[in-house]
DNA sequence: CACAAAGTGGGGAAAAGTGGGGAGAGTGAG
DNA sequence: CTCACTCTCCCCACTTTTCCCCACTTTGTG
């Protein structure tokens, strides 16, 4: 499970450091993708083979064919230096906004990385929305089948 | 069950004693993460699990993948030193507005953790308000429909 | 009062993160 | 074919943070 959320530097040649926590938890095989609302998304490899399989219940084989160049097309293998880093490529840091800083964000069963602006907006809540989400969830236990 | 409060120190590295009663409740799985009105909540391995399970009733897939990273986002594994305290990260010390001291209270079946002023605000009732509550509890026992 | 348990504080070793130099492979131009 | 250039890796050095350990104080209990 990985949980937390990292500000990591991004340094001129792409180079990030993922978290130690996380870092022990993600084997050879590991995958960084692109991902919703502008993030790059690392997957542990069966998370990574778990995506694929959903990918087949696409309605005709045309829209299949395109999913899988997406999917396929859009992701690297991950490889860590001696220091824990991976390189972002070019397309990769253009394609979700990153320079200078990144933010590593652990959503259960993956990693997102995001841009400076982007987690502000789309992935950090303040204490008012902690508040609202809270209500909404006992909302619903009191009430399983609304 | 956790019951009462308890008011203990956050020393400059961010720890914090967990009282010793609490404690021996927390199995190793046990999470931290934000919670309604800027405090800060700890939840035992089995609520925790709960409280993902509710996250599942989201209307839409964006909207779920935004509660995600919240949630997970926002949450830390617990983690006890020899002398039973855990180390608050920056992030949450500045979401919850900890500095010198903490207040730990028990919620039945979480902790939470508020700042000086936050717990004054909530858990300093007068006798006036306890019997107001208490006169709400029982008109509702009277009238349990409305 | 004495002893045990709980809480508080700080020093120092180890780990994690950051930045840059330079060798080697690949690419393109002359 | 050769040379210059770029890009990718690997290595080293430095800084910052984390965490482990020890010691002291306070609180509660017999």
């Amino acid at each position: 499970m990985f949980l937390g959320t990292y500000r990591h530097s991004v340094d001129a040649k792409g180079r990030v450091a993922i978290p130690a926590r996380y870092r022990e938890q993600l084997p050879s095989g590991t995958v960084i993708s692109k991902g919703a609302e502008g993030c790059l998304q690392v997957y542990p490899p069966q998370e990574w083979a778990q995506e694929q399989g959903l990918r087949l219940g696409s309605t005709t084989p045309a829209e299949e064919r395109r999913l899988a160049r997406m999917m396929f097309g859009a992701a690297r293998e991950c490889e860590f230096d001696a220091q824990g880093r991976i390189v972002l490529s070019a397309d990769q840091r253009q394609y979700a906004g990153i320079t200078g800083v990144a933010w590593i964000v652990g959503v259960n069963n993956l990693i997102e990385i995001w841009n400076d602006e982007g987690w502000r907006r789309i992935g950090e809540a303040t204490p008012e929305e902690y508040t609202r989400i809270q209500d909404q969830v006992a909302e619903r236990r009191r009430a399983p089948r609304t």
